[in-house]
DNA sequence: TCGTGGCGGGG
DNA sequence: GTGTACGCCACGA
């Protein structure tokens, strides 16, 4: 057959071992639509073996020494002496290429062992994506390739294959070509709290596609080999490309693995026939040929929220409101089945479920398949590895670009290191206040002082002639030339985030290429953005903790020469965090504070916002501003954190809400204490949900570890005692009832808590009141205010302002 | 009363 | 398995 140019877009790649000889599988889409495999067989696993210096004489030796070291099984087929650098310095190293992936391993140790050989590195590099590295593939990208195509063997569920005979470029178009996605849930039958899959069956799975479908199995009863068999019927008749699901890589997946073993059915939904769907890197479950993406790791990302259910994430992202789905709680799911007349809401349950993961997919998989393109992590990898593996396979990347060796990562100690500053707030209410923020400040900072690993200095010598940066009170230096590898990797995200943006203003906002476009920057962004932190992580190949030190070091003295240039300004100063400025707004004076900032600083720095009144009291990080459109922002208050009870939020932030629009604390009093009076009565009469009592708190050890009874705690162990399995990270939802003894007596789980078993009391002393008083508190009120019932108590105020 | 452990949201 | 700074609760000496 004759070779041809096609272009493909990339879905994921992987290697086989075919008559001990590895084969690269491309999994991709042509331009015609179609599914298609591709076979590299050209590509070999190699590694370095970097050369000690006084061994550059006698390399012959050291090449004969590893030659010994051959094996038949997988021989050692080429040694190559090559010029690369190592933490920006020129070394030799021996490039030792070998035949299947697995014996770089077993190399490795052997080789290293050699005297004269310094380090041996890049052979813990997972051969896919080595072979992705080296001929700059990104997944979720075009590419074109020249290709001789083959008969199609049957072993792989794709409209054609082909064997690649060269790997030409990649085609600068962001737009994928129009993806299956299938959205899925499983129910389980779960009479005691944890499905066990060798006993309790999948009672529905739940579907819905990207034609807009919605489908639905259910089980025979208790009966679910036909709706096993009927799910990988449908997934293999509609073909996707992607499925997602919701916490699927914990639980939908490991159950349905499970629970087909155990019934004897074959798993067989993946693009290579007869493969089962199986657990791969980074606690991710792979499916041959279609890109598994768990939308749970993307929602664990997003601060913004703070309960991660499904309902609560989809409301958050306006894809479905709380209020108009149905909900079943988790562990009624057996009861809703078994009763005939519940059985139609389960239904529904199970139907929202499906549709609001698809919705959630249509607002999270253009971001995560420009994160993928960006990082050249597979899709299906990308949500689950973390924010410095991400960052970590970009910088790879360049490296090899750039002709540096990736360090390997080594087990070190923990070391802490001081960060920002945070001034001191001037407390009060202000009027019209602008915050100031320094775009991109750690990025920038190092890239202005050439902040790396490979530019610190550790002999001063070489300092001489103002050859250095140095940071004014670590004292850390770092040479000014050449460019810092962190310089040159933030340099190109910077250079493509512009161009990037500048495309963007060609297209309007509603179509897709923007849509497109505006995820790719972002990407770009968040990457740039982790680059400071990634340096001060223990884990990082590419750790530098006096890197780290110094970035919050020029840091704290770029925000205190602003506050000067602002002072000689004549600009009060009223706050200031890490980054950002609170100054009284006066536009002249602003505009010119901008500008001296950037001559004499050499940095951007832009209004963020403009506040018509904003509150601090004296704590740092806390703070309510009213916007000039109307809306309260309340900022490390109570109101916004996770662990108080709802109803104490909500009174929070309606009591900044009177106290900043009407400046009359004594209307918020009255409030308060009217709402007090209504939960009173809601509580004694049962009339009101006990969902705003609930505390969340997150679980962030074995429960045996605690070596204090917390309340959440406590409320754990009654969970574990009720059947339940608690786990590391696990939000416990608890409760204060009435009774005597400790807080943490008293915490019980919500589940099954009547609401007249409630301790109010606690609730007003320990939740409501103190989070009030933060605010109430600076104009004069006290407890006593808000707990005086009736007219009388009204002779106590003693206003301060 | 105060130090400690624990926790989370945010610049 | 990005970073540190910060405030506040509950507990227990």
């Amino acid at each position: 057959m004759s070779a041809s140019d096609i272009e493909i877009y990339i879905l994921d790649a992987s290697y086989e071992v075919i008559g001990g000889e590895p084969h690269i599988v491309i999994w991709g889409i042509d331009r015609d639509g179609r599914r298609v495999l591709l076979r590299d067989r050209r590509f070999r696993p190699y590694f370095y073996a970097i050369i000690d210096k006084n061994f550059y004489d006698k390399i012959d030796i050291l090449l004969s020494s590893i030659k010994r070291l051959s094996r038949p099984r997988s021989p050692i087929t080429s040694l190559e002496i090559v010029d690369k650098k190592f933490f920006g310095k020129p070394v030799k190293a021996i490039r030792i290429t070998t035949m299947l992936p697995e014996a770089v391993r077993e190399y490795r140790d052997d080789v290293s062992k050699i005297p004269g050989i310094e380090r041996v590195v890049e052979a813990d590099i997972r051969f896919s994506m080595r072979y992705l590295i080296d001929n700059d593939i990104y997944p979720c990208t075009w590419h074109r390739f020249r290709v001789v195509e083959r008969p199609r063997s049957g072993e792989y569920r794709v409209d054609a294959e082909y064997e690649v005979i060269d790997i030409l470029h990649r085609v600068e178009e962001f737009v994928p070509p129009r993806l299956r996605v299938l959205a899925f849930d499983i129910e389980v039958y779960n009479p005691r709290g944890i499905p066990k899959a060798n006993k309790d069956p999948i009672i529905i799975i739940s579907l819905y596609n990207s034609d807009g479908e919605y489908i639905e199995f259910t089980a025979n009863d208790k009966d679910d080999r036909n709706l096993i068999k009927s799910f990988i019927d449908y997934v293999l008749k509609y073909d996707p490309d992607i499925i997602v699901g919701y916490n699927s890589n914990r639980f939908d997946w490991p159950y349905l693995i499970e629970r087909s073993r155990f019934l004897g059915i074959k798993l067989d939904v993946s693009r290579r026939r007869g493969v089962e769907p199986s657990p791969s890197v980074h606690g991710h479950i792979s499916v041959p040929g279609r890109l598994n993406v768990d939308l749970y790791d993307f929602a664990e990302e997003m601060s913004e929220i703070k309960i991660k259910s499904l309902d609560e994430v989809a409301e958050y992202l306006g894809v479905m409101k709380k209020s108009e789905r149905t909900n079943v709680p988790w562990y009624e799911i057996y009861r809703y089945w078994d009763d005939e007349k519940l059985r139609p809401i389960l239904l529904r349950y199970a139907r929202d479920d499906a549709i609001s993961t698809y919705g959630i997919a249509e607002k999270i998989l253009p971001f995560a398949i420009q994160l993928s393109s960006v990082t050249g992590i597979p899709l299906d990898q990308v949500g689950t590895a973390s924010v410095g593996f991400r960052l970590e396979w970009f910088l790879i990347r360049i490296a090899y670009m750039r002709d540096e060796l990736v360090p390997n990562r080594i087990e070190r100690e923990y070391e802490p290191y001081r960060g920002a500053i945070v001034l001191e707030p001037k407390k009060g209410v202000h009027e019209d206040i602008a915050v100031l923020d320094f775009s991109a400040m750690y990025p920038s900072i190092m890239m202005k002082y050439n902040i790396g690993p490979d530019t610190l200095v550790k002999d001063p010598e070489i300092c001489k002639e103002d050859k250095c940066f140095e940071a004014p009170e670590t004292g850390y230096k770092f040479v000014k030339e050449p460019s810092a590898f962190f310089k040159i990797a933030l340099e190109i995200l910077v250079k493509a985030r512009k161009i990037v943006r500048e495309q963007l203003k060609k297209y309007s906002v509603d179509s897709i290429e923007y849509r497109v476009l505006d995820a790719r920057q972002r990407a770009l962004k968040i990457l740039a953005n982790a680059c400071y932190g990634y340096m001060g992580w223990v884990g990082a190949r590419w750790y530098c903790r006096e890197c780290a030190e110094a970035v919050t070091d020029f840091g704290r003295e770029t925000i205190r020469k602003a506050i000067d240039i602002a002072r000689n300004l004549g600009l009060a100063v009223i706050y200031g965090d890490t980054d950002s400025l609170f100054v009284k707004y006066d536009k002249e004076k602003i505009d010119k504070l901008i500008k001296t900032v950037e001559d004499v600083l050499g940095l951007e720095i832009k209004i963020d916002k403009i506040y018509r009144r904003v509150f601090f009291t004296e704590a740092k990080k806390r703070y309510i501003g009213l916007t000039d459109d109307g809306r309260i922002d309340v900022v490390g208050f109570e109101a916004v954190r996770g662990d108080w009870a709802e109803i104490a939020k909500e009174l929070q932030e309606k009591t900044a809400d009177i106290v900043l629009k009407t400046m009359d604390p004594k209307k918020a009093v009255e409030f308060v204490r009217n709402e007090i009076e209504k939960l009173r009565k809601g509580v004694s009469e049962g009339s009101i949900p006990i969902d705003g009592f609930i505390i969340w708190k997150t679980i962030t050890k074995p429960l045996k570890e605690y070596e204090v009874d917390a309340p959440h705690v406590v409320a754990a162990k009654y969970l574990e005692k009720a059947g339940y399995r608690v786990e590391v990270g696990d939000k416990i939802g608890y409760v204060i009832i009435r009774g005597s003894g400790k807080i943490s007596d008293r915490a019980r789980p919500y589940i099954n808590v009547d609401v007249r078993d409630i301790d109010i009391d606690y609730y007003i002393e320990h939740q409501i009141i103190p989070a009030v008083i933060r605010i109430l508190g600076y104009f004069g009120i006290t407890e006593k205010h808000l707990k005086t019932v009736g007219r009388t108590g009204r002779s106590l105020f003693d206003y301060r302002k």
